[in-house]
DNA sequence: CCCTGTGAAATATTTCACAGCA
DNA sequence: TGCTGTGAAATATTTCACAGGG
């Protein structure tokens, strides 16, 4: 069993998804077999197999897999069995938006602190949670328990942040600031730029049109 | 030369946004090589090169790239030598961030119409635009030459949208809303979940740490 | 017989090595 | 000599085919 690459991660989530939502439509007890799965998901059902062989043997032959045994199975291989405290570092427009976002509490990822060095929002609330300045990172990372840190400062701050968050020993984080920000192997950085998304629509539409 | 993997394009983008900022530093008229890009970039060399011959020949043996050139001819293959008329369907928290998000408008991606059916909100204006009921979609796609929809909308309401917009004749979708969306194959739909970026945090830490 | 799990084949992408031009 | 551009090698990922258990 080879190292599973990274792409089945994310189609393991959406295989998450789509079945908590199958087991309320069709009931806990229901099973469902790889060919409908990739049915629904418009995907290749050996795909789907693979993507769980990397992990485990969770079927029946024959038969195909319990839902809620998959769905559970699924969720432990994602980490998603436990709850996720979170910090959230810029609170702009994206920011504001994040720390409000149900996507994130439903899977238990929870944002526990909010940094932003604007002195008119620092001791403001978001939801129950008051802002912060960034010198507390430190502080607030230990004390509530936060693992990882979503970043959504402006560029030219990305970098002195990440900083602070890996020394905080914060070894996971989603940066949204248009730079490749630099950190130590150990820390699992992942890159959301909205800007590049919409490239490879204008370069579709400029050549394939 | 075969056809680029869609990976390339999403490092076109990055190499065309570095370069952007090499020229404020360094002057349109500097040259840069594919190593000194490399290094910038914490990335192969190689790859650099490789994704440039997708497209064509852009450098000068010996030498290296000039610059504006290469800036010039990666925006051209990007698409991003003209400007773009996009729409936003859904103004929640996410989408009245990316209303006024710079990045799209440096280049020139720009929000000309907004959709939403809360009746709270049509008839508001966000900046300069006027938010609309989506029943007037066609309508406005048409007159405002949109070309590029963004969805914010709740999951329930995401392919209702979705096909809306392919009957005004869009033919590139960026969706935030967590569902896998339905169109003809002459659509290009690009897909940003933010939950599932997230998941691959938990499944790290859970399985590395 | 049905459908999983998986080694092997096919395909895609990245990395390398070097010919060749400035 | 220095660096690009690119075919070929290496690697990674997806797809396939089928053995084998329920």
């Amino acid at each position: 069993m080879r190292r599973p690459p990274s792409a089945s991660i994310t189609r393991l989530a959406m295989y998450s998804r789509f079945l908590e939502e199958y087991m309320i439509a069709k009931g806990a007890q229901s099973t469902i077999n790889s060919q409908q799965l990739a049915n629904f998901l418009d995907i290749n059902p050996h795909q789907i197999r693979k993507d769980l062989s990397y992990f485990g043997k969770f079927g029946k032959r024959g038969l195909g897999y319990r839902v809620k045994e998959l769905y559970e199975e699924i969720n432990r291989i994602l980490g998603l069995q436990r709850s996720w405290n979170m910090c959230l570092c810029g609170l702009g427009n994206l920011g504001s938006a994040l720390a409000v976002y149900n996507g994130f509490r439903r899977m238990h990822l929870n944002i526990v602190a909010i940094f932003d060095n604007d002195p008119k929002k620092i001791g403001t609330k978001v939801g129950d949670i008051v802002v912060s300045h960034p010198r507390f990172i430190q502080q607030k990372v230990k004390r509530l328990n936060i693992e990882i840190a979503i970043i959504t400062v402006p560029q030219a701050s990305a970098q002195s942040i990440a900083n602070s968050l890996v020394d905080a020993g914060i070894r996971a984080i989603l940066n949204f600031a248009p730079v490749r920000l630099n950190a130590p192997s150990y820390v699992k950085l992942r890159n959301v730029d909205l800007a590049t998304e919409l490239v490879s629509l204008t370069h579709f539409l400029a050549y394939f049109k």
